[in-house]
DNA sequence: ACCGCCGGGACAGCCCGTTAGT
DNA sequence: ACTAACGGGCTGTCCCGGCGGT
């Protein structure tokens, strides 16, 4: 299966050099002409596999959004069910979000302006799918192992959360931390409170 | 001056035009054409005050911004200095936050997506300091009326309540309500709640 | 031969599709991924058959050239040598030139402007020749049997015959019918009158 | 009146340019790029005054047009009422419709296969109607000075001149002149004869 | 031979912003 | 203050070549 090599092989330098490039300047700030450049691809190689320039963006997102579930699978089946293990990730996690050089930061919050593009929207209704399902996974968990009280209500308490994440991933990229700012740590004492109540 | 009206009317027009077509297509649809067409302007007219297209969208999140500012001072004039008098104000505020029809969304999601602009990170800085300094405000109101108690932290728990309203305007945007969607209503409570503890 | 089935039945998907679309939006407006999608071909299919887009149209062309001829050569042996038996069958067939909606008329005129392809300027030069060539063969037949008086120059009488066809073919294209042009049946009266003097 | 100068200069660029590389190459292959580079304008320039390319085109046959008016009107006014008179500025002007580097004959075909764009459509049938009209004030006048008679009628004469001539011009962009081709002196023998009938 | 997918690059037209002019 | 000419970068479309597989 030669083609099918190809074919990774090409999205594969694509999202590379997409990534390197939003790293670089932004994402609103590049021109096809430089992931072309950064790729050694052209534009018709590009647009075989893309549907607009946005996509590229997209399946960015989308790329960083299975790492992060295989991630945290993997969590899931080594930890113990402790309480302190999954939430030392969930604070790693949460640190990563405030960084304003994250990719997934700087990409999601492109592609937030760019929801008429149903392809865009998709990826972004995925993403905030996931995220609160991963959220609602970890609390179900916790309670059936007895670290989680019964009186949290998972739906309601994974949804807050996600929507405090969102609010520390698009904050990072434009607001410079500060130094009495509420970080991702004190979110990550938030969190571990709410659930310890 | 005659010069000073032409020129508010002129802004107003801008203003207007802006606000219209932001509803109508959302932002990042918008051309000048779209602009010039809606408005009656003609280019070089709008690029006599403004320096680009993205200085448009914030002077429209400035407008909103000034108009919500001035909503809440007449509040806290006008109310006496009970919990729920605010609390009421707040909870109004949040309502609007999650309504994927609002402007004020619309366009700092856009926005957003375009902090390489100078003009634009100093409007969307301004208008996190702004949220900031009146949670802030009404916070240390109510610990000096002696209704919210001084156990408080009045700088993290403002900045808790920005991030998560930052969180329902993103997320106004791109998911549709759901039946077990965290509300602002939720967030009232959760809100309250907050600050009675 | 199974391939030569496979042949044929490829050429004809192309060819239908090809005149579908052309009714439907005109050859200009065509795409090769039109043609793919109405034909249920690829690209790599359709290339195998022709070096390009514009070849299709001219084996449409060159298809209904072929119809043409085809009908009249059985009328020709079918009728008896009289006047008024040609005569119905070339106001029919002037009547279809004047109908805008006619395939034949619609890819004529769209590889007019194509003559730079060496393809289409060979089938062009076909179609008029063969459009002659037809013109010829009626009168002389006609002069033959008596039914035309030897005063008539075939070559030339055939010759303004198709100029006017042509005109009128052309003519469709873009103006549409009124009430007081010139139509097909004053054209089929002219001819009539010409040859009868 | 600076602006109004520098746009008719511009358009004169744009129009020369244009007809230069017609003559050169053919209207199919002319890109963008070869208008630039031959009128010395920018592409803003050009799509300033235009909608698209083939507005270009529409242009030049539209020039064409009003040249050919002025000039019959002038023809008109000058000579005295005889048959032999418009007759030979008739046969002069056929005769540029049979050379197949004419500018008109070319643009006219090429403008043919694109009648879906508007632009083009009203060119095309303002250059028919004026066609007709032209021909229709001669044969009119012809008659009122008695060297026309009656017996002619005017309308269905002139448009069977013009479909002629249309026939004619498509011609010369496909098929070489040949010995005994049916020529533009052929067609004015043909429309005295007609005339004096 | 036939067909499908990857890939290339020229091209049109859109769109923002600048500058000369009124 | 306002208008209109102009510049040119950018996206996405489109036709087609060519390899790989059947």
């Amino acid at each position: 299966m030669k083609n099918e090599e190809r074919r990774e092989l090409t999205i594969g330098q694509l999202l590379k050099a997409a990534k390197e490039l939003v790293l670089e300047k932004g994402c609103d700030a590049i021109t096809m002409k430089d992931i072309m450049d950064q790729s050694g691809l052209t534009k018709g190689a590009i647009f075989h596999y893309v549907k607009s320039k946005d996509e590229i963006f997209a399946w960015v997102l989308q790329e960083k959004l299975e790492e992060t579930n295989q991630h945290f699978l993997n969590e899931v089946r080594q930890k113990p069910a402790t309480f302190e293990g999954p939430m030392q990730a969930i604070a790693q996690n949460l640190a990563s979000m405030e960084n304003s050089d994250d990719v997934t930061n700087k990409v999601l919050v492109y592609l937030l302006g760019k929801e008429n593009n149903p392809a865009v929207a998709e990826v972004l209704q995925k993403f905030y799918e996931k995220a609160l399902s991963l959220s609602l996974q970890w609390i179900t968990a916790g309670q059936q192992h007895g670290v989680i009280p019964e009186s949290v209500d998972p739906q309601k308490t994974s949804e807050l959360f996600v929507l405090m994440s969102i609010g520390l991933r698009v904050r990072s990229t434009f607001s410079p931390p500060k130094a009495d700012s509420y970080t991702a740590q004190d979110l990550s004492a938030f969190i571990a409170a709410s659930l310890k109540a």
